[in-house]
This record gives structure tokens, sequence and C-alpha cells, in this order.
DNA sequence: GCCAACGTTGGC
DNA sequence: GCCAACGTTGGC
């Protein structure tokens, strides 16, 4: 069974667009530690990825991703000219990780940060609890309660 | 643009 | 190892 994960992006930075444009994207960047030690060591080819767009209007998610490679060390940490370097990561001694991901499905509506919240059953969502983490685990039982509301109109 | 929450850094 | 200072995220 794939497990479930949600991903922020702000998509004035990158997009669902982007990303169906793309075709495929090496989630690079991260620079936080729990985030870190999910991509290095959770988080697994074939595991499913709701699409989230952070300080948008309304913030929500929007679209189901696949990842396609499992953790592996996030180059751009040690290239100067990225848009996030760290010193402190070499190519001989990684800091931070991250997978590729492919766009699945978007959600035939976005689902809003608002509405997560009215739901009872997502109230536990790390999405509500620590929302400021930007790769954060997801139940299956609130992946699907999501993908449905997604299926479902207002 | 503001600011609360919170993660990270570095002095001690 | 503590904790103050600082920086960042992200909703509003």
């Amino acid at each position: 069974m794939p497990n479930h994960w949600l991903f922020k992006s702000e998509p004035g930075a990158y997009s669902w667009d982007d990303l169906v444009r793309d075709r495929v994207a090496e989630w690079d960047g991260v620079r936080n530690f729990t985030a870190r030690n999910l991509l290095r060591d959770e988080i697994k080819t074939g595991d499913l990825v709701l699409f989230y767009h952070s300080n948008a209007k309304p913030p929500a998610v929007v679209a189901i991703a696949e990842v396609v490679r499992d953790g592996y060390p996030d180059h751009t940490a040690w290239d100067p000219a990225s848009d996030h370097p760290d010193p402190k990561s070499t190519p001989a001694k990684p800091r931070w990780y991250m997978v590729d991901i492919v766009p699945r499905e978007k959600l035939a509506r976005e689902v809003s940060l608002d509405e997560v919240k009215t739901v009872p059953e997502l109230s536990d969502m790390v999405l509500l609890r620590q929302g400021r983490l930007s790769v954060q685990p997801v139940r299956p039982a609130e992946f699907e309660t999501i993908v449905r509301m997604a299926g479902t109109p207002r």
C-alpha cells in the first residue's frame, strides 16, 4: 500500500500547472529537518501526494501527485547558484534530501483550507496542527476524505 | 503588510 | 544543554 503525504508549494514559486508542464519535478529546496527526514527515509516511489497551494487565494489542496523516485540528496544545496544553497551540505555529506514527483490528477475542484477546517474527521491533520510543515504525512482516511470532498459539490 | 507560530543558530 | 535572538512560513 502506498503511503500518503501533503506537499506545499506557493503557486507563485512552483504551481500545479508548472508540474503538469514539466511532467516531473525534483522536490528540491526543503530546508527543514522534520521534512528532510520524511523525504530521506519515509517517502517512497508509488506514494501519493496531495499537492497544496500555500499563500494562495484561497490556500487549498488542488491535485494529486505521485512519487517516482525515493529520497536522494538535494544537489541544489551545494550549488551556490541555486535558489537555496546551504554551505553545510556537500556531496560527501548531504544534509538535505528530495524525491521526484509526477502529476497524477487534478482535483475536480480544489479543497480549501477553510473547508478542511470545517470537517471533524480532518481536525487532526498535520496541516491544521502544525501548519508550517511543508512536507507532511496524511492518514489514508484523511486522503480519501479530501478526494471525496473534491468530487462533491459544496 | 502584519504577525503568530515555531524552527534554527550560536553564545554562554 | 539552555535559551535569547533571529529568520521563515504562511494565514489573514
